[in-house]
RNA sequence: CGCGGGGUGGAGCAGUUGGCAGCUCGUCGGGCUCAUAACCCGAAGGUCGUAAGUUCGAGUCUUACCCCCGCAACCA
């Protein structure tokens, strides 16, 4: 029986370049993705650029360009990023859609109707001059503690987090005036109502996280659910449905939390084999995937949940969380400011998306922080997926005078070996084990090998032509599951070996070929990255 | 006692419920010529951070200690 699996990829922020770390942790989803799509499954893969917020909001003043000239200019970076590392989703949106906005609105309204979200008055720090509140970062102060002039959300020099009492004491970061002290109205979500309830849905679903997953939600829930301010003092963002505060905005994670959710009822308007609540509601055999990086996990293991269950209307939950350590870069942070690392656009200048993603995969930072090199890069691309998997696609359908695929029989231990492949693959990816996947399946490019020089075709081409061909043909065979097994991780290279051997439709499970395919234009799957 | 992640052959790592220390790369030696100097076979190389404890048995469990990395900011 057919499921119904929304994978959400987590919606970047539209202030700065997608690097090698983001994809590395994202592109956990893409592979669930088209995993899932190979097995069968209805599967909606969706994600979109999150867009509003305070920090795009003070770029943009600080560059004298509009908040949405900001974020649409990364918009469209982070689409020609997602492209080139050839992330299948079925719908990459943007927060500053209407669309989403409107459906946005919508549920937040019905949390406020149902009692889950209330006002609360409460003293702000406020700029008499530029007539705003103003947020912590907003406000300059000498710091207490050290003396060094510093912003209130946190003092550079010596770490100390500034009181309310002493925020009081600061002036506006704009026009330096004295802060004072104003009675501002917030809106706020009872995220404590829901403390039960998520307990138990975390308690039922958590045991095929990631640790850190587990961690982090639990040491949450443990400390017990604090209500959240959900209003911001800006102009930028969605506006709050809610009379009499028709001048804030929402909080920016409620926004681009939902964006999942909006994203599904955009796509199922223009389907007719599918609706929003195939994926959305319960009762549907289906099951929702979060893929993101740590920092990000408690804002969709409880957050979102919250806001699912505030709407009072049968919604399902998000399963399964797929949270990422990070990827280092030369065993440093990536970091524009120091200019460490590199972006996902400039890696693919220099390199093919589908050793990108085979190195991110199998390099992952799946359990711990990993690392990521330039020299280690090459070595996977040359030593891993050149000399072993393209090689022996180019040994096999390139075999010298070799121009069709021959009549021969299929030997039964390669066989097994592929089916027992597919099994232990999909497994390793249902349970998130990317790491092991892949190499579960270069383990068998190597078996490959292996059978290949202890057939030596070479010699049995000239004393048993019969014996020839079923290695050929074996090894053919093995090429054409290979490009269902690895389909999910290196689609281009997949897709040229479906080309030359005229294969049907992908799928996951175990395929036969075709005696008497002509093999023309083959071309070498990979191009050695030369060593300087 | 701030929090978190780590210490396993030269490098990078895996070791799930305690049961003969593994993988990839590198190094050395050999084989092969279908293939992009690619492929295959073999070898060397480890007191698993230190010390104590539990156990018939500890990389794995307990305790103490040592060392490394991240935890301000654009940034996952």
């Amino acid at each position: 029986m057919k499921s119904n699996i929304l994978i959400g990829g987590a919606w970047p922020y539209a202030n700065s370049s997608l690097h090698l770390g983001h994809l590395a942790g994202l592109i956990s989803g893409d592979i669930l993705a088209r995993y899932y799509r190979l097995k069968g499954d209805n599967v909606l893969y969706v994600s979109g650029s999150d867009c509003h917020g305070t920090p795009i909001t003070e770029r943009a003043k600080k560059e004298k360009v509009s908040p949405k000239e900001i974020a649409s200019k990364y918009d469209k970076e982070f689409n020609e990023t997602f492209n080139g590392f050839q992330f299948s989703y079925d719908l990459y949106s943007r927060t500053f859609d209407e669309y989403h906005k409107e459906k946005v609105k919508d549920v937040f309204k019905k949390l406020y109707d149902n009692g889950y979200i209330y006002e609360k008055i409460e003293p702000q720090a406020y700029c008499e001059h530029c007539n705003k509140f103003l947020s912590d970062r907003e406000i300059v102060l000498k710091c207490p503690e050290c003396g060094e002039e510093t912003k209130g959300d946190q003092c550079d020099n010596c770490l100390h987090v500034p009181t309310s009492e002493e925020l009081m004491l600061g002036n506006c970061i704009d026009c330096g005036s004295k802060v004072v002290e104003k009675e501002n109205k917030v809106l706020y979500l009872a995220l404590s109502k829901f403390q039960k309830q998520i307990e138990e849905h975390t308690e039922k679903v958590k045991s095929e996280w990631r640790i850190n997953a587990q961690n982090e939600t639990l040491k949450y829930l443990k400390q017990g659910l604090r209500d959240r301010a959900v209003t911001r003092d800006l102009n930028w963002g969605v506006d709050i449905p809610i009379k009499g505060y028709e001048d804030k905005r929402m909080y920016v994670w409620i926004d681009a939390v939902l964006g999942y959710l909006t994203d599904t009822m955009k796509l199922c308007e223009n389907r007719t084999d599918c609706t929003w609540e195939d994926f959305w509601k319960e009762g549907h055999n289906n099951k929702i995937y979060m893929c993101h990086g740590k920092d990000n996990i408690m804002f969709h293991s409880i957050i979102l949940n919250a806001l699912l269950l505030g709407q009072k209307e049968n919604y399902h939950l998000v399963d399964t969380i797929v949270s990422a350590e990070y990827l280092n870069f030369n065993d440093q942070k990536f970091s524009k400011s120091k200019g460490i690392g590199i972006t996902g656009l400039e890696a693919l200048k220099l390199y093919d998306s589908d050793s990108l993603r085979y190195h991110l995969l199998a390099n992952g930072p799946e359990k711990k922080d990993t690392n990521f090199t330039i020299e280690d890069f090459e070595n996977t691309h040359n030593g891993e997926i050149l000399n072993k998997f393209g090689n022996l696609v180019n040994r096999t359908l390139r075999f010298k005078g070799l121009t069709t695929i021959p009549e021969g029989k299929l030997d039964s231990k390669i066989k097994n070996e592929i089916e027992k492949t597919y099994n232990q693959v999909g497994n390793l990816i249902e349970k998130l084990e990317f790491r092991e996947a892949v190499k579960t399946i270069m383990n068998l490019v190597e078996l490959t090998n292996k059978y290949y020089d202890d057939k030596q075709p070479w010699i049995a081409k000239k004393e048993n032509i019969e014996e020839f061909n079923n290695i050929i043909y074996t090894c053919s065979v093995v090429i054409a599951n290979l490009s269902n097994l690895f389909e999910p991780i290196m689609p281009t290279a997949c897709n040229k070996i479906r080309n030359y051997l005229k294969l049907p439709e992908k799928s996951w499970n175990f395929i036969d070929i075709k005696s008497g395919t002509e093999l023309i234009n083959i071309e070498p799957l990979f191009n050695r990255i030369e060593k300087k």
